[in-house]
DNA sequence: CCCAGCTAGTTGTAGGATGATATGTATAAC
DNA sequence: GTTATACATATCATCCTACAACTAGCTGGG
């Protein structure tokens, strides 16, 4: 019995959609943790592909820490507490509400991440940083470049942290938002709001140089507030607006 | 010319220590962003491996987003800021320091969690919380059994927050932890902090009851760093400890 | 110069063959 | 009857060859 695959659009890879298929069942509990998967084959057969397939998708759900395969036994399905690994698609960010939820992480941890900026930047990393301010304000517009140049500006301050998971975990936060952004930017044009984007930019870079936790915290979490609403997110402000100082 | 895979120790399979070296020539820069890849024909014959081989690891990496291939034109590297993915692997926690960036890490998200909970927890959280906690508490000792309750525990505040991706977050970073207590408890008993503990956990719980966000982020902060002391990890002490409120 | 069409090179998919490994079963020894 | 060995089977792991789909660049005619 043949299974059809969804196609809906996008053109996809096999590989990709097989493994999009097995991982909802997972995910959706149709296959409990402790199950074995149907043979290589079985699927090859059921999904209509060559087991060629088959394994490169079993090997990315693999990858991904969703299931085991164990030589001359099977492949079985492992409960979520035991995944090595975790992985976190864009593809999953495009539901309704995730945006929010999405500018309320980053605001939590770009706030500490300035924070901890402030008190560990060197002078490398204040250099790295005006560079992209100086890069953001030579625009007039808010367009492909000076957006880029305010990504950077993030990045390189997550990166004064010196957390590697920090600084990667905000340079993929940003990236969801800038895509979102490209689309949201054609029904909203804020190209007028630039001086006020600059303008909280240049704060956070003033707390940064001055040293101040306190100050780079409230300022970051001012910008981010303000940098959803200007895209539209209105973030639940009851808690991270109220940013007082610690 | 063939090319050595390093088989140390560890029996992985082929796809993988293939990924895993392709992997670490991207990460440490000797493959830049926008190369363009080996043919997968010149890739099995450096390897000594099949094509089907090299299909899987060059897979793996595209499910990571580190590489994007086009069909009939080639594979190529990915800068990290257009990734579409990010995965965090339990292997790259093994490398020192790592341990106490996650728990930085960690301290940021679950205070913030606490804080964001004790505003929008309901009855039915507040259960599940409880349920934990007592668990937690009917054990003598910091066994298994407490373990899965102390995670839990974190996971049902994470989840009373309403937003997924901290849950998700939560929910691995706890899991990675718990990884590394189970060898580090061999040569380190602590089953006479078991109080302290627990003790740290009715705080949290009692500012969530109160619905005091402040309390929570204070309590849960203060036992992250106790937390991490306890496993030995000493946490930069400078800024998560200064918790004075806000 | 410009453009249609062709060609070579590369990834994507198919399907079979063989090796490696774990599990269950039947047989033989005690 | 119990245990231990050997065998058969199922399954994943790897290899191989062939073809389809696609792209970029070249080539020859206009």
């Amino acid at each position: 019995m043949k299974q059809r695959l969804a196609a809906i659009g996008t053109v996809e890879a096999l590989p990709h959609r097989v493994a999009a298929f097995l991982s909802r069942e997972i995910e959706s509990g149709e296959l409990n943790p402790g199950t074995r998967l149907p043979t290589e084959q079985q699927l090859s057969e059921k999904f209509g592909v060559s087991r060629n397939v088959v394994r490169e998708a079993i090997a990315q759900l693999r990858a991904d820490g969703m299931i085991e395969a164990r030589q001359g036994v099977g492949a079985f399905v492992l409960a979520p507490e035991q995944r090595a690994s975790i992985r976190i698609d864009g593809e999953a960010l495009k539901a309704t509400g995730n945006m929010e939820r999405l500018f309320e992480l980053r605001c939590i941890l770009e706030a500490e991440s300035a924070a901890l900026a402030a008190e560990r930047r060197g002078q490398e990393h204040l250099d790295a940083i005006k560079a992209a301010l100086d890069r953001m304000s030579g625009e007039e517009r808010w367009e492909e470049g000076s957006i880029d140049a305010d990504l950077l500006f993030h990045r390189e301050i997550a990166r004064a942290t010196g957390n590697n998971y920090i600084h990667t975990f905000i340079s993929f936060v940003c990236e969801q938002i800038r895509r979102s952004i490209h689309y949201a930017r054609l029904t909203n044009p804020l190209h007028d709001l630039v001086e006020v984007n600059v303008g909280e930019h240049v704060r956070i870079y003033e707390a940064l140089v001055a040293g101040d936790p306190t100050a780079a915290e409230a300022a970051m979490r001012a910008h981010i507030v303000g940098a959803a609403s200007r895209v539209g997110v209105n973030l639940p402000a009851s808690r991270p607006a109220r940013s007082t100082g610690r």
